[in-house]
DNA sequence: GTGAAAGCGCTAACAG
DNA sequence: CTGTTAGCGCTTTCAC
């Protein structure tokens, strides 16, 4: 009869210990644990109290392994925890941590050797669903339709078209962008992206396109500046732009990054921003948006919204409502002073959604 | 195609379908599979076979039940997953994954409330140690001295000055930044960081500081101009600073962004980087420091580093080799355009730099 | 109402 | 060499 000291200290607790402290058997000390069956109130209360002395806490493992449900999941990046995937992490996990549910995060460095292990590991490990992100969002390789748990794609997918998956709106921020400068009353508008093989750059600049088109304005796709992810680049694509449309009023830029770089080349030429020249970004990368001099007007992505949805999309499979295919989280427009709107600000922040 | 045997869909296969499968016991069976024990090599080879076939793979639970250890650690961080937290869990992953072991990733959006429900989740899955981390080095409450398991502090520390942390070099950082400057022929320097209470701030002030006067150099302590950590405060800092210190050649800031602000006012009062002012930052922070123009010289914590070691530190007391205290870990000094080793001030003249 | 017993998947003694 | 047995900590029938 250890009524004294729990465990002596090494070993943690077991329901054992706990059942023993209150003195009944183990089976009804898990029934008082749980609230199942039939017990009296004093002996829940006895074990209830008894558990809380002896400090214990379920192992969890071994309630998996007889429930064949390990309440775990896995997330597999390919983005390094990078800028784009971290945000689809935390919105997974806060999600998933709402269903009591944990997350092994793994980083695959885009290896493909280092991701079959990685899945080895996660299935070796009974996790009862996976996560699949990357910093892009072209088609991927199936991570394996065969696995015996359900997947779920976030700002990525898969080749498999039927397998879900979530993504941005990246078109439809294209067209908050173009909405935006027209409400803002500039139609001789811009667009300098990062590389045409991106398929993010194609949606959004098709996005704006279309958008400035239907309402009127003039604007073709091949008046896109396709370049890269960077700021030198921005600072070399305004050049050109300005060059090929010194009357320009509004320059939507495929990243924060990019507009950064418009924003020096603007100083330099002496174009006031957002007097002369209106100034939009995308990713809403608070620390380059803010610290750029006005701070810029974005394109959030909602990328923790992706997450969120992501994970929602994995738990409905766990309970066997499986979804198929693409869907879509809208973008969501951030008015700074790169922009200047001319009508009041309840009305800026919206969303369109796309097709 | 896996052969159909007993349970062939749903059910994943268990040591006991490989036995039958091979013809053997489970007993048998496990050893073949952990190459225990005396076998012929014929059995071996049959239940090898039958594993592979079957796609058997261990469950990790049971054997961690059986175990008492579950190889598994819990990496907590107040960081939101952010910039400095990402790298010191990557370094960790990195460490620990080779060691086969998962890692919980658990962000409590430095909410006590959340830090104590992760806490008791990682608990109850009966996790082999903890990693705690965060944004800033500063000493925080312990997040437990009785938890039974072990846990080292990364990029933070605990009040309990026993327990094992390992910080980043913030001292040696404005020592190295002093180096080079001294080294590029630079004594009249200048120092723009952030907020006085960040101990990270002071600490590399005071390393810059002493560097600079122990190599002869003439600054004081009251020469540190602290602020924020923003591009906004780098803006404003450097026109204190320069109205102040005219014939100031060399600007060490206490963050990439920081730099960033001085270098836009700089170049706004038409002073040259790096020939009339030499420039370095903090964090080598990528995105900023290469969109700079021109890149920036910086100072990496060598964060990754910092988590591998605390994964090693981990694993030391995992295995009963527990290490206590504070455990520092070096900066290094990453060379950019922003200074140039090879040529003092002034002699450099109308170098092209392509944009 | 409560306890005893079976077993989740696996490993580690022991027998044979 | 191989099979049998006894658990790891927990839940869940099923008797009493």
């Amino acid at each position: 009869m250890p009524s004294a000291e729990p465990g002596s200290e090494g070993r943690r607790p077991t329901i054992r210990d706990v059942a023993a402290q209150a003195g009944v058997s183990i089976g009804t000390a898990s029934k008082a644990l749980n609230g199942q069956g039939k017990l009296r109130v004093a002996t829940r209360e006895r074990v209830a109290a008894a558990a809380r002395e002896l400090g214990f806490a379920p192992n969890v493992l071994a309630k998996a392994l007889l429930a064949g449900r390990t309440y775990t999941v896995g997330v597999i990046t390919t983005d390094s925890f990078g800028r784009f995937s971290i945000p689809v992490m935390l919105g997974a996990e806060d999600a998933l941590g709402a269903g009591q549910i944990s997350v092994f995060m793994c980083d695959t460095r885009d290896d493909p050797a280092r991701e079959r292990q990685y899945l080895d590991m996660l299935l070796s490990r009974r996790v009862d669903g996976l996560i699949v992100t990357g910093r892009r969002i072209e088609p991927r390789p199936s991570i394996g339709v065969t696995l015996g748990i359900p997947v779920v794609y976030a700002m990525t997918q898969s080749l498999d078209t039927d397998e879900p998956a979530i993504l941005p709106d990246d078109y439809g921020g294209g067209q908050l962008a173009a909405g935006h400068f027209l409400q803002c009353g500039r139609t001789r508008v811009g667009h300098i992206t990062g590389p045409e093989r991106f398929l993010a750059a194609r949606k959004r600049a098709s996005g704006f396109c279309e958008a400035v088109i239907g309402a009127g304005g003039t604007f073709s796709p091949n008046d896109v500046l396709y370049g890269e992810w960077s700021e030198r680049w921005g600072r070399e694509g305004a050049h050109i732009l300005l060059r090929a449309a010194p009357d320009v009023e509004a320059i939507f830029c495929g990243s924060d990054q990019i507009a950064r770089g418009v924003a020096d080349t603007l100083r330099l030429l002496g174009r006031r921003v957002p007097q002369d020249i209106a100034l939009i970004g995308f990713d809403n990368w608070t620390p380059m948006a803010l610290g750029s001099d006005p701070p810029l007007t974005s394109i959030d992505m909602c990328l923790e919204d992706v997450g969120r949805t992501a994970a929602e999309h994995l738990l409905a499979a766990i309970n066997d409502s499986p979804t198929h295919g693409v869907h879509i989280v809208p973008c969501r427009l951030v008015v700074r002073d790169s922009t200047d709107p001319q009508v009041p600000a309840g009305d800026q922040v919206g969303q369109v959604r796309s097709a």
